[in-house]
DNA sequence: TCTGGGGTCCTAGGACCC
DNA sequence: TCTGGGGTCCTAGGACCC
């Protein structure tokens, strides 16, 4: 059996761990630039916020204090769901970290003392008591199904955060009223396609024959066509390396100085470089680009990218740094604000298999070293302790004005109980 | 005024090979 | 009218996920 574990609007959860008196308020965490909702608490989703609503459209409710708003603090989101993988994999040995909050689980029912539904609800109690964060388990014989099971326990409180879906005829009757479009592997296209159709439910769609899924949908359809009857078709997957890193971000203001844009453009190449050399990669490609704020439909609109390649791969960030400015200063246009910029770095090869080239006398020794030195460094001493001079000495101008301390992650931000008060 | 960031997989079609 | 058969590799675009 499959177990997905997934943690209930996680980064407001996460928020709420210091801040116990948010507890059964409105809360809503923000995008990066303080851009709109991505994480809502139950009673902020009563309130009519919806899913990556931007924030100034419901700004007015928290001045009127009826919710409270936070930027994203990602470090901290990253510091609970490990501590909450780390509970997860003494559940089970096999586990399947899924994204930032949800984990798959395989499990069988010795495994579980020959009681699963019981297991489920246990788990879900064992992960609020040691990492405060309340998750739902849902238990099935496919990873679709037990997406659909642990979205029940959202749905139903009686279930105690675990739910255990195998008889033939519970998972029918849960299908028949399961919302197509909440399905693992339908997105808005094929919903939008379908509803028209007349499907509306799980139900309708898996009973489809086989051959129109794979018609609509193809080969991934028909997967999820599969799962849905309870036929395990995708397996637990173990961490790859990642086969393209992306760092970019929006700016709180348009930027129009080639030199304020170079600087943060290096900083996206400092931090992408860093996971590159983390997973031991070298990059063979990068693309650079930038954008103006597509929303601003008054002002003029510019996106340009420009592809560089390697002839020998590399994860060194002074040799792309420089060639990404390169590329930067042939895009820019003169007097044009861009509202966002990045780096994608792709085409990996392994970094001990890089292939040299015949024409190139790079000292590659003299530039291992010194990445090295530079991540050990950021490593025990704090990220961008030491970093390449171009880099923006401010760091991403981003919006962040509701950002909580690094509870877990700062000296400096670590709560002080006071027991005289 | 104000609208996120980071990924993967599959498919169709074109270019090329013998 | 009818115009071979069997492949590979690459890329762009579309779909999906969180």
């Amino acid at each position: 059996m499959y177990a997905l574990v997934d943690c209930n609007n996680f980064f407001v959860s996460c928020e709420r761990l210091f801040r116990p008196d948010l507890e059964g308020k409105a809360v809503v965490v923000l995008s990066n630039n303080d851009g709109c909702a991505v994480s809502r608490s139950n009673e902020a989703k009563r309130l009519g916020i919806r899913m990556g609503q931007p924030y100034f459209e419901f700004a007015h409710l928290e001045q009127e204090g009826k919710v409270t708003v936070f930027s994203s603090n990602y470090i901290l989101y990253g510091d609970i769901s490990r501590r909450v993988q780390t509970v997860l994999r003494e559940a089970s040995p096999d586990v399947e970290v899924y994204s930032i909050d949800e984990s798959f689980l395989l499990i069988d029912e010795q495994m579980a003392g020959g009681d699963l539904d019981r297991w489920a609800k246990a788990l879900s109690a064992h992960c609020k008591r040691l990492t405060g964060i309340p998750v739902g388990v849902g238990v099935a014989p496919t990873k679709t199904l037990a997406k659909i099971a642990s979205k029940l326990c959202k749905q139903y409180p009686a279930l105690r955060g675990g739910c255990y879906m195998h008889r033939e005829e519970d998972i029918r009757k849960v299908l028949s009223k399961f919302p197509l479009e909440d399905v693992w592997g339908i997105g808005r296209r094929y919903f939008a396609r379908f509803s028209a159709l007349g499907m509306h439910t799980a139900a309708d769609f898996a009973a489809r024959s086989a051959e129109w899924v794979r018609r609509e949908m193809g080969v991934g359809g028909l997967r999820t066509w599969r799962e849905l009857q309870g036929v395990p078709c995708i397996e637990l997957e173990h961490p790859q390396p990642r086969q393209s890193i992306c760092c970019s971000r929006s700016f709180a203001k348009e930027i129009t100085d080639p030199n304020d844009l170079q600087g943060q453009l290096s900083t996206f190449v400092a931090m992408a470089t860093e996971k590159l050399r983390k997973q031991h990669s070298a990059a063979r490609e990068a693309t650079v680009f930038i954008r103006t704020n597509r929303h601003r439909t008054d002002l003029p609109q510019h996106y340009d990218s420009r592809l560089i390649t390697f002839a020998t791969p590399t994860d060194d960030t002074m040799v792309i740094g420089k060639a990404s400015a390169e590329a930067l200063r042939e895009m820019m246009r003169k007097g044009v604000g861009y509202k966002k910029a990045g780096i994608i770095l792709g085409n990996f090869c392994p970094r001990n298999q890089v292939q040299a080239d015949l024409f190139d006398n790079t000292d590659h020794e003299r530039s291992a070293r010194l990445m090295k030195a530079i991540d050990t460094i950021n490593a025990t001493h704090g990220a961008g302790r030491v970093h390449i001079a171009t880099q923006a000495k401010e760091g991403i101008k981003m919006n962040r004005q509701h950002l909580s301390p690094a509870y877990t992650s700062s000296w400096s931000d670590i709560i002080v109980v006071n027991a005289d008060k």
